[in-house]
DNA sequence: AAATTTCTTTGACCCAGATCAAATGCGCGA
DNA sequence: TCGCGCATTTGATCTGGGTCAAAGAAATTT
């Protein structure tokens, strides 16, 4: 069976779909030659583990495409997901030698991997690889927290609304299509993933995706994909301002 | 009534008590002469406002002492805690207009600020202060992604028990005391703030703490004064690993 | 010291979501 | 096409923590 293998042939950089939104988005062509020369490709299948908590991690790297997971997990088996890795998102933390998390690819996964030695010693050369790296974080932090007011506050059916509101704007976003009327998009996770990722069990996650669809907040074709006729009545649900903030 | 002030003196930075751990720390004795030129000390009576979540903030800075929270809150009320903010944390975010939370003095505060502008043009020219900066900002979303598991996955008994871990090691780091056999500290927090941080209410906050103190995990002096005569017993109500990892 | 106000504890009851259990449906390899 | 395995749905019941209510304890004011 195929495993992860790191691909022969490279992207240039110039042509990565993830230039602008990476940690590289700031690199003038000059620093993004020298990016060039330490990076290396690396795909997963969907499933498979691209990293265990605790474990030794060598490389920071970005997601080129495909979807991971940051999960955490307490000795008895309880797990929360603390993070969804999209494309352009940072893996990784330069200055700490081991993952502090379980990476696990949801669907196919291409990573863009440096060296983690050679990445910071860069980091200190190159101001926008590390401008850019604070402002990625400090957008992470500011997630998670939003993050933390779902799990912290919020009832089964917003976390719910809340989860496809995150999805249906970064769809919105990857694919630079404004969203006239209907959203229309695929649900990434299995009713288990988005269980860990809520708080929830997958039998409350199933039971109030079906309330949702009874009540016309959203259709389902299928078990993943999701049409949304009214995004301001899916903000209304996840208990969010519903002021119209379209993508915000 | 005496409400918040601009402190007339001014703290060398050399003597400053948070010197070392702050958003300056790695800054060598010229940078810190610059810094010394734009800072200002604010004090703020335990209950006042710092900043209302969307107002303009025109500074960032660092808390000094005492200890302040930051909140978010949704339409109808409820709230959620997303940060503690103790001595040499950092507020405010360079680059961004508004505030995003609440910041409320929980007891008595001094903050040592920064107009953003000046701070923002130094940052850029002194890595030390933008390398230290990402690292707090690592450190905080590790924190926030704890926190997640804590809101998601723990038991109100092990949220009581998280807690007082995080107060306990956050204590016994500030004042450079080794823990030997019983820790012993006060609670910075409210009951009801305690509920805000951990997702619970006030009332189920209240009977935990009495249950732990009932099965001799704590023992209370009066409402606020904590001691823990076993710490890797409150690590295990908490569900970390106790594997004796005294304040790692 | 009495009166207010604020914080905290405790009790009684209820409900959202967990748990346990059983169908149902779907994709995939033989 | 059949049958196996997995994801998902749905039902029945249980329970941890919420809600409502009241009664202490401290701290603050008068």
């Amino acid at each position: 069976m195929l495993n992860e293998k790191t691909l022969s042939h490279s992207i240039e950089c110039e042509d990565c779909p993830i230039r602008h939104r990476a940690v590289c988005a700031r690199c003038e062509t000059e620093e993004l030659q020298r990016l060039e020369e330490i990076k290396y490709y690396r795909s997963f299948e969907a499933g498979q583990t691209v990293i265990w908590s605790g474990d030794r991690m060598d490389f920071v790297g970005s997601v080129v495409s495909g979807i991971a997971t940051l999960t955490q997990t307490m000795e008895d088996g309880r797990t929360q997901m603390v993070g969804l890795l999209l494309p352009s998102d940072f893996v990784g933390r330069p200055g700490r030698p081991g993952a502090a998390y379980d990476v696990v690819a949801t669907t196919d996964l291409v990573m863009c991997c440096f060296r983690k030695k050679p990445f910071e010693t860069m980091m200190e050369r190159t101001p926008h690889i590390a401008h850019r790296l604070l402002e990625m974080t400090l957008d992470e932090l500011d997630a998670a927290r939003e993050w933390m007011l779902v799990l912290g506050r919020k009832t089964a059916r917003e976390r719910i609304a809340s989860l496809l509101t995150i999805i249906a704007r970064r769809d919105a976003t990857l694919n630079m299509r404004a969203p006239e009327g209907a959203l229309v998009f695929d649900l990434p996770l299995t009713r288990e993933a988005m269980a860990d990722y809520l708080g929830l069990t997958l039998e409350t996650v199933s039971r109030q995706i079906s309330a949702l669809k009874r009540d016309g907040v959203i259709v389902l074709q299928g078990k993943r994909h999701v049409t949304v006729p009214d995004f301001s009545r899916l903000l209304e649900e996840a208990g969010d301002d519903s002021d119209g903030g379209m993508l915000a």
